[in-house]
DNA sequence: AATCGGCACACT
DNA sequence: TAGTGTGCC
């Protein structure tokens, strides 16, 4: 994986995205337990996506809406219609395409899938930091980022976002007062505003709330897009990664969620991605193809 | 027959 | 080049 790149990229991921779609034509939907599902006639329909709400029942996606309505009586269902026989996705398409096209206002953006998107913003990093410095950043500009890795101290706070603020304050300091390598920081802190902008305006013009992720690559960015959902983007520099590292399964890498990733871990004995740290590139090479770099 | 089916890709 | 396997949503 190529670290230490000056690239921002960010990975912007719709929460629960089909979801949203049908709370959208059908408004009373909004807030509650709810999951979509398809194809009604085998144990209500499978499932393909789940609100918030419905999770914290435990409801999951590839249940079946009978199993599911186990879980959370209260379950609302919304179907995917059918043509000729077959689930038909075209409204999640169209939807995905007036998200694109506020999203491409901000930057060039790869479209990764009906519900995700990569976007290179280096160029856009660069330009805004020509009029601006650390000291023209405030936490009320991030007011939906965390920051990996921060708080550093183990506090006890009130609340969730109480914390969340600690982290950011504590960031947003040791950018200002540490002058040097931490340019590449100050470009993930000026992309993180971008991307706090950019989803701002995908929610005012489309009423969709998404997640993301900024970071060096778009391995880290879409790792880091994981890890404060719904709603809410996260920062990852590359200091905060030996930690996250050191705890994380190998198979939350992507593509590294199926055989592959098993075999990673059962050939070589490990657990965690950081584990890797320990084999050298020729060494991963001669077991894998080249593709593990 | 029952967690769909489409898409992207790596490899051969 | 086409066909297969994998991974993800």
């Amino acid at each position: 994986m190529d670290i230490g790149e000056d690239r921002v990229i960010a990975l912007v991921d719709m929460d629960c995205f089909y979801v949203q779609v049908e709370q959208r034509i059908n408004p009373e939907l909004k807030n509650k337990p709810c999951v979509v599902a398809q194809y009604k006639t085998w144990k209500g329909g499978g499932i393909i996506a789940v609100s918030y709400e419905a999770r914290a029942h435990g409801v999951s996606r590839n249940m079946w809406a009978d199993d599911a309505r186990k879980l959370c009586p209260d379950l609302q269902v919304a179907r995917v219609r059918e043509a000729h026989g077959k689930a038909d996705l075209t409204p999640y398409r169209e939807a995905s395409v007036e998200v694109i096209e506020v999203m491409s206002r901000f930057a060039v953006i790869e479209r990764a899938s009906i519900d995700e998107a990569y976007m290179d913003l280096t160029g856009s990093v660069q330009d805004r930091l020509k009029h601006m410095s650390v000291q023209d950043i405030t936490p009320q500009q991030l007011k939906s980022t965390y920051t990996q890795g921060f708080p550093q101290t183990s506090t006890s706070d009130p609340s969730e976002d109480a914390r969340r603020l600690r982290g950011l304050q504590q960031w947003l300091e040791r950018l200002s007062s540490s002058g040097q390598s931490s340019r590449a920081e100050l470009c993930l802190t000026v992309g993180a505003l971008i991307v706090e902008e950019m989803r701002a305006a995908v929610e005012e013009h489309t009423g969709f709330r998404c997640s993301a992720g900024i970071s060096h690559n778009k391995v880290l960015a879409k790792l880091a897009c994981g890890l404060n959902k719904p709603n809410h983007q996260t920062v990852l520099p590359l200091g905060s990664v030996p930690e996250l590292f050191s705890t994380l399964p190998i198979r939350k890498i992507r593509n590294l969620g199926g055989k592959l990733g098993t075999s990673v871990k059962e050939t070589l004995g490990v657990e965690n991605i950081g584990d890797l740290t320990q084999f050298s590139k020729v060494q991963l090479e001669q077991h894998f193809g080249e593709k593990t770099g």
